[in-house]
DNA sequence: TTTGACTCTGGAGTAAGGTACGGGGTGTAG
DNA sequence: CTACACCCCGTACCTTACTCCAGAGTCAAA
């Protein structure tokens, strides 16, 4: 076996495609392991840090918060876990992205009517859409 | 006509539904006009606040942002203004939100995806999520 | 050896939309 | 007159996920 060559924060940078600025960021925020140091300080990775950052940036796309990577990473090395574990947490997010998406369809379609109803020319007097934004306005003189 | 009895700050923020600290938030984002003030300081409104308050917060549940409620209310007394320009800003608002939609249901897909081929049992060496995260990951011993 | 690219640190800044706090002064009911 | 709720201001803090900066040291190729 030969010895594992080490890389420099830059090189793992540009293989998970990520700056160099967001590892040490990362690593603040205790999702990748306080590397090894040369004698100058330079941080000192392998492999499995590519790895590491490039599932975090996969689980970022799926729409995870640093703060759930962290769990589903720490569940990823633990002995304890199962695969029911980790499938809970895809549903749980599953569950809220749902939850994100039918309040933004209520949104949608709230949106929807009142831009129909609008005639799209005249005076905003006459839009529909201010009405309904300024709706139960009794008392109001307007400004 | 009766002089209008000035509300302070407290019963505004009562009316509108909203926080007193937020009203100044909203004062210093130039959301809502510099009130009167009493010679002790007190801030003095009067009704049209509350219904702009509550445009606002309308406005904000209906996903406009604080600038593009801003936008709104500057249309909405703008004389220049038509039905026409609200309606734009109604249908652009739209299209953003199907763009949202559209993101969240590729995540969705994806995710559930993972989670139909998860056993839901066993230990996360076989969960298919983690390995999809993981996926490309090939010089990697993991950690 | 020189040069240029890279790395180090700590801290500040960004966006959005507020919330909280401390140390005052004020308004008013009883 | 005394409580006590309310208001003032400025500033700091919160969350999320970075991004940028200065000033200094290091590495590697030519």
């Amino acid at each position: 076996m030969a010895a594992v060559k080490p890389l420099s924060i830059g090189q793992v940078a540009t293989r998970a495609g990520i700056g160099v600025e967001t590892i040490r960021f990362y690593e603040r925020a205790g999702l990748i392991p306080l590397p090894a140091r040369k004698a100058s300080g330079y941080r000192q990775y392998d492999e499995s840090t590519v790895s590491r950052l490039r599932f975090i940036r996969r689980a970022k796309d799926l729409g995870f918060t640093l703060k759930e990577i962290a769990t589903l990473l720490s569940l990823r090395h633990d002995a304890s876990t199962t695969a029911r574990d980790v499938k809970d947490e895809a549903e749980r997010k599953i569950a809220e992205i749902d939850g994100k998406i039918r309040s933004l369809r209520r949104i949608r379609r709230a949106l929807q009517q009142l831009a129909e109803t609008c005639p799209g020319h005249g005076p905003t007097s006459e839009c529909p859409i201010l009405e309904a934004l300024e709706r139960h306005d009794r008392a109001s003189t307007e400004e």
